[in-house]
RNA sequence: GGCGACAUAGCCAAGUGGUAAGGCACGAGUCUGCAAAACUCUGAUUCCCCGGUUCAAAUCCGGGUGUCGCCUCCA
């Protein structure tokens, strides 16, 4: 069946094939790993990841690259301020390398926790100076950078067209509008390929234009080059990318290969909290494990980016966390009741949400719709194992661990309940109804759920 | 000032010309000693407002209002 997917370089749906055989070779713009990556982050690894599923259950084989920025981009883009990587590292009394080796395992457990595969390859700033500088040199020998006192810069004027992705025009932009022009820059949207390092900065290496340190485009042009290439299919990234990052990596390789570098690029929208901006001075930048810590299995959070399409701003709520983790229940539920029927189903039936199910994710990776295909399965009243296989089969693109129970924070009931719990079993052995009434209230006053069945009663924290 | 996105039931949201997916919550019923849980059923004559195009518009066009994002580091 044919792929669509949404092309920010075109701005329109087109049909998806490899460049080359039967490998999709992607590029994803990966952590800094200099602060803990928020569930917005997330929202685009989860994205990532979804691609990757997709195309793999398409039969595609994946060579897929992502980066981790382990050497500091500036804390402003106008090539001034402090060193991010370098500000953690003082903050936290740890040297740059410990900051990034810290926040780049805690990166990959989240990624882990969320049930995201990795990339075949991942790729570390700092082990590719090299190749930084080699693509840097071509840039020159090109004509397309040109040195300063403080750096070398890339010279947009040389280009054909700068501003393709976001469609920025650069007559309509007012230099030096947010930033103070720097007098040595040819034009107000060149930008640093390689920096010249001050005395006090730690991390910098030697080249052939002194002790300097990569600016914040190269890395991912160098490295996108060298594991897949001068062209390959997709490019992937966070919307917030687009405007500068994507931009100059266009720039960047089209000065040294005279290409764009992918054929696809791929966008995930923003998540919202409570209808706005997650920030830091809002207190609302929340952590995988924060999620975890009030409650919730990580999964549940998968569950709710599959209720808006990935290129949709999501706004957070707790309440719709909740929402998404019930159904994540009722799913597993679903699930088990398939698993354990005797019926058979039609073979046609199969196929036919199999066909749904694949025209959804085919279409530009359009999860509500793919969802809406497994609960028509769930709610299906005829139980059966067949169901609950191709359910287990959908699994392989959704990653929630439908088969699996719920991972969920456990907390041990305190003496007092299970004192009152075994109080009210007496009293409802006696018929008591009153005192197991009045028992009963006591538990759900304290915080908890009473649930009773034929098998006896469960007691749960809310 | 420039660029862009969005506005669909209480909430999270699909749907891009053919008469409103899905989930959660709520409510009702079944069950139960009563609740909870579970199971079943139920919800927008209508898609921010006003015009226009069309046999037909949530979907296209024009205008308005509102919300949000980017142009500084950001997924």
């Amino acid at each position: 069946m044919n792929i669509i997917f949404y092309n920010t370089l075109t701005k329109t749906k087109e049909e998806f094939k490899p460049l080359e055989g039967n490998t999709v070779r992607i590029y994803t713009c990966g952590p800094t790993v200099y602060k803990d990556a928020s569930i917005g982050n997330m929202k685009s690894y989860i994205f990532m990841d979804n691609l990757r599923r997709v195309l793999k259950y398409n039969g595609y084989d994946l060579k897929h690259a992502m980066n981790i920025t382990d050497v500091g981009h500036l804390v402003s883009d106008g090539d001034e301020g402090e060193d991010k990587m370098l500000k953690a590292a003082r903050e936290e009394k740890k040297s740059p390398l410990e900051i990034a080796a810290y926040y780049t395992t805690k990166f990959f457990e989240d990624l882990d926790r969320l049930n995201i595969d990795r990339p075949e390859i991942i790729c570390k700033a700092t082990d590719h100076i090299e190749d930084m500088m080699n693509f840097v040199q071509k840039l020159l020998d090109n004509g397309y950078a040109y040195e300063t006192s403080t750096a070398i810069y890339f010279d947009v004027s040389k280009l054909d067209k700068y501003g393709i992705l976001s469609g920025i025009d650069l007559r309509n932009q007012r230099a030096g509008a947010r930033v103070e022009v720097d007098k040595e820059k040819r034009n107000p949207y060149d930008f640093a390929l390689w920096i010249k390092a001050p005395e006090n900065h730690i991390m910098k290496w030697e080249s052939k234009w002194g002790l300097c340190y990569p600016g914040w485009h190269i890395e991912c042009s160098a490295m996108s080059n060298k594991y897949l290439g001068e062209e390959f299919d997709i490019h992937t990234g966070g919307i917030d990318l687009i405007p500068t990052h994507h931009e100059n990596e266009i720039a960047q390789s089209k000065g040294c290969t005279g290409k764009i570098p992918a054929r696809f690029w791929m966008h995930c929208e923003f998540l919202l909290i409570d209808g706005g901006k997650m920030s830091k001075s809002l207190g609302n930048t929340y952590l995988v494990q924060d999620l975890i810590d009030k409650g919730y299995d990580p999964l549940a959070y998968r569950m709710l980016c599959f209720t808006s399409h990935y290129r949709n701003k999501l706004n957070f709520t707790w309440d719709a966390l909740t929402s998404a983790q019930n159904s994540l229940i009722k799913l597993k539920e679903g699930y088990s009741k398939h698993k354990e029927g005797e019926a058979r189903v039609e073979e046609n039936v199969l196929a036919e949400y199999k066909q749904k199910f694949l025209e959804a994710i085919n279409d530009d990776l359009n999860m509500p719709v793919a969802m809406s295909v497994v609960w028509e399965i769930i709610k299906n009243p005829t139980k059966s194992k067949q169901l609950a296989d191709l359910l287990l089969d959908f699994d392989k693109v959704l990653g929630i661990k439908i088969d699996e129970p719920l991972k969920q924070k456990q907390e041990e009931l305190p003496e007092e309940i299970l004192e009152l719990i075994e109080k009210r079993k007496k009293a409802r052995q006696e018929k008591n109804w009153a005192l197991s009434d009045e028992l009963r209230d006591k538990i759900i006053e304290n915080g908890y759920a009473v649930k009773d069945s034929k098998d006896g009663m469960t007691v749960e924290k809310i």
